[in-house]
RNA sequence: GCCGGAUUAGCUCAGUUGGCAGAGCGACUGAUUUGUAAUCAGUAGGUCGGGGGUUCGAAUCCCUCAUCCGGCACCA
């Protein structure tokens, strides 16, 4: 006797152990042919799969968000069947479902091309169109080991040797392939559907170690139907226009050229918008009870080898030599914050010093690795080193993520994704150590009320670490802010404050930055608001235009007003249509324009239009020179 | 750094089999004095990423280097 309960809590009773398939059926023929999998006790599974015991089950049909990941887990294996259809000789690998697709990694001497990509995709279509069945078979091990390696496929070989003792080695048959798969799968290849699509081809390391062989990814998207896959087609190309890259150069505020790659050209208003946010970064420190200080550029590799750095990062730092000595040009800040916290004695009761810095550091980051202003080799970091009592680790850290939330949220992002990365397998210091760290980073959080996520075995070597990760116009995230708890470093630069007993002891360092570096948060920024900066931060605040010549002198004192009230502004007296300048200058994204004709100039008044707005609003000078002053205030009013 | 793709005017891009290097936008000049997302006309603008090779002849074929793009690896 088996006791099926469904969600509306109806009980079905069998005889013998049934499956999925045969409890839709027994339902209706409609949920028969719609269903694709089951879920049961939680677990999602085959329709073909008994279940031999009470179980709580729902079937899945093409509605749940269950089934999205089965369609792009089968496109994978649809996939990988048309590509060892076209080329036999290819050894396939893994494939999993990942967010918006799906991608599987191949082995093949020669490359595919983006012509082999459609050929793929064509045969991919066949294959969904035979609607082979999909059967999960349980083999024995060796004999999996075995067949594997006679079909040439000695990747799925090593997978299974490498599989724990116990773990059922379980593979599917779809058609004539065969493909070693945990699963589960939908019934057949008919089900993954037709809105799919093979987006590109990259390289990727066998098992992600870049010691091992590079195997060929073929990256896909797919959906249950085809408007949700033209959704999702459409969103890439906006998110295309709102790339920091595009918009830095409509805008003017940056270029990147050959001839220092990784490193930023900032123009006159990018240099304004860095600025802007400097200024106010530095109000908040201040506010918050940091000191700032500025340290050298050029430092002797003696420090970068009592560090630690020399050794770890050796390859990553640039280098000077002058005379007989080796120079580094910092790569980070904290060893020279250290020297100035070195000069003279510290007491207990001057804890916590919060030493900050826009520190320059010079990275050399490998070639592949750059990207427009997210990953650049010269670049500021807001940084700040905290030195206190292992006490005051969890104040320090809650007060820490207070600060940088409320100003992630002044500046706009709102939805932060907080990484908790803890031990890494190689470390310093001892375990205890680390448990108090953890668990002082947890209290903390936990206490500033954010919810974090594991990194597991992520944190730095000497201490673990929280991650603020903010996502760009393409989702790809990018961690900006961050905080590292240090008991290594104090010790090897030898900082010490005298305790309240009289004797010398060890402060803890925590390491933080809020934007991270300011050109990939400047980055990060643009793409967020797709370059319409908010009235505080954009470089040009507004643009007075004319729409005659006869206007000009008028225009002029309006710009003077507006300059008198602290706005930074443009003025276009050019002989164009108002037509052309309000196109101009919403492509460049000025948040507001102040037209002037010859009414205006008669009344003394202005014609106030917003960036993408539809509607003017005719106001007075001085009313919306007041107006204009009091938005462009910013958080700190 | 690794895999794949790309590099032609300031920008976006075309350029057939190896046979005179092109367009749109922008810039400049002139006309136009204009009412809320492109006024008209004209002019200028090129080491076809750099270097080497094959060829009577190379943007086009080969080699090499650099940079960029998409991933992967890395990210103190």
């Amino acid at each position: 006797m088996v006791a099926i309960t469904l969600p509306d809590d109806s009980v079905l009773s069998y005889d013998n152990p049934v499956s999925g398939a045969e409890i839709a059926a027994g339902i209706g023929p409609g949920l028969a042919k719609a269903a694709l999998a089951v879920r049961v006790d939680g677990r999602l599974q085959d329709l073909s799969t008994p279940i031999d015991a009470d179980a709580a089950v729902s079937i899945i049909t093409a509605r749940d968000d269950d089934a999205l990941e089965l369609i792009r887990h089968d496109a994978a294996h649809v996939m990988a069947e048309a590509v060892k259809e076209l080329y036999p000789e290819t050894q396939v690998t893994i494939g999993p479902a990942i967010e918006n697709g799906f991608y599987y990694d191949f082995s093949r001497p020669t490359p595919f091309t983006p012509e082999d990509l459609e050929k793929i995709e064509a045969r991919m279509r066949d294959i969904v169109g035979r609607d082979e069945s999909l059967v999960r078979e349980v083999w024995d091990r060796a004999e999996a080991i075995r067949f594997f390696k006679d079909q040439g496929e000695h990747y799925k070989a090593q997978i299974i040797e490498d599989l724990p003792d116990g773990e059922p080695i379980t593979v599917y048959r779809q058609g004539d392939f065969i493909d070693l798969c945990r699963g589960p799968h939908l019934p057949s290849t008919g089900k993954v559907g037709t809105a799919f699509k093979l987006m590109k081809l990259a390289g990727a390391y066998w098992r992600g170690d870049s010691k091992n062989e590079m195997l060929q990814r073929i990256y896909g998207t797919a959906w249950p139907d085809a408007k949700q896959l033209k959704a999702y087609l459409r969103m890439l190309e906006e998110a295309e226009k709102r790339d920091h890259r595009r918009l830095g150069r409509e805008m003017e505020l940056f270029h990147i050229q050959d001839i220092a790659a990784g490193s930023v050209f900032w123009h006159p208003k990018g240099w304004t918008l860095y600025r802007v946010l400097q200024d106010y970064i530095r109000a908040r420190l201040e506010d918050a009870g940091y000191i700032e200080v500025n340290t050298p550029q050029l430092v002797d590799r003696s420090l970068w080898e009592d560090s630690g750095h020399w050794e770890k990062f050796r390859e990553y730092m640039f280098t000077a030599e002058t005379e007989d000595r080796v120079l580094a040009l910092k790569p980070m800040n904290c060893p020279c914050h250290v020297q100035i916290y070195r000069q003279g004695i510290t007491s207990y009761r001057d804890l916590p010093v919060r030493m900050a810095e826009f520190g320059s550091c010079l990275r050399n980051e490998p070639s592949g690795a750059l990207h427009g202003l997210m990953r650049v080799r010269a670049f500021t970091q807001d940084d700040a080193h905290i030195f206190c009592t292992e006490d005051q680790i969890t104040s320090e850290t809650k007060a820490f993520c207070d600060l940088l939330m409320s100003i992630y949220k002044d500046l706009g992002f709102e939805e932060v994704v907080v990484k908790f990365a803890d031990r890494p397998p190689v470390r310093a210091g001892a375990d205890e150590t680390w448990d108090k760290a953890e668990t002082a980073l947890i209290e903390a959080t936990a206490a500033a009320g954010l919810e974090t996520v594991l990194n597991p075995g992520e944190g730095a070597f000497y201490g673990p670490k929280l991650e603020f990760v903010l996502r760009d116009a393409i989702g790809r995230d990018w961690q900006l802010g961050t905080l590292q708890v240090d008991f290594v470093l104090p010790e090897r630069l030898d900082a010490t404050y005298i305790g309240e007993d009289g004797q010398k002891h060890r402060p803890v360092m925590l390491h933080r930055a809020i934007l991270g570096s300011l050109e990939r948060f400047i980055g990060v920024l643009i793409e967020q608001y797709a370059g319409r900066l908010p009235l505080w931060l954009a470089p040009v605040q507004v643009v007075v235009a004319t729409i005659t010549n006869a206007a000009d002198s008028y225009a002029r004192e309006v710009r003077t007003a507006l300059a008198e009230a602290g706005l930074r502004t443009e003025i276009d007296l050019r002989n164009e249509k108002i037509n052309y300048k309000v196109r101009e200058h919403s492509l460049g994204k000025i948040p507001a324009m102040l037209i002037v004709g010859n009414r205006e100039a008669e009344d003394g008044t202005v014609a106030l239009r917003r960036l993408g707005g539809k509607d003017q609003e005719i106001l007075a000078l001085a009313k919306a020179t007041a107006r204009l002053k009091e938005e462009a205030a910013g958080p700190l009013g």
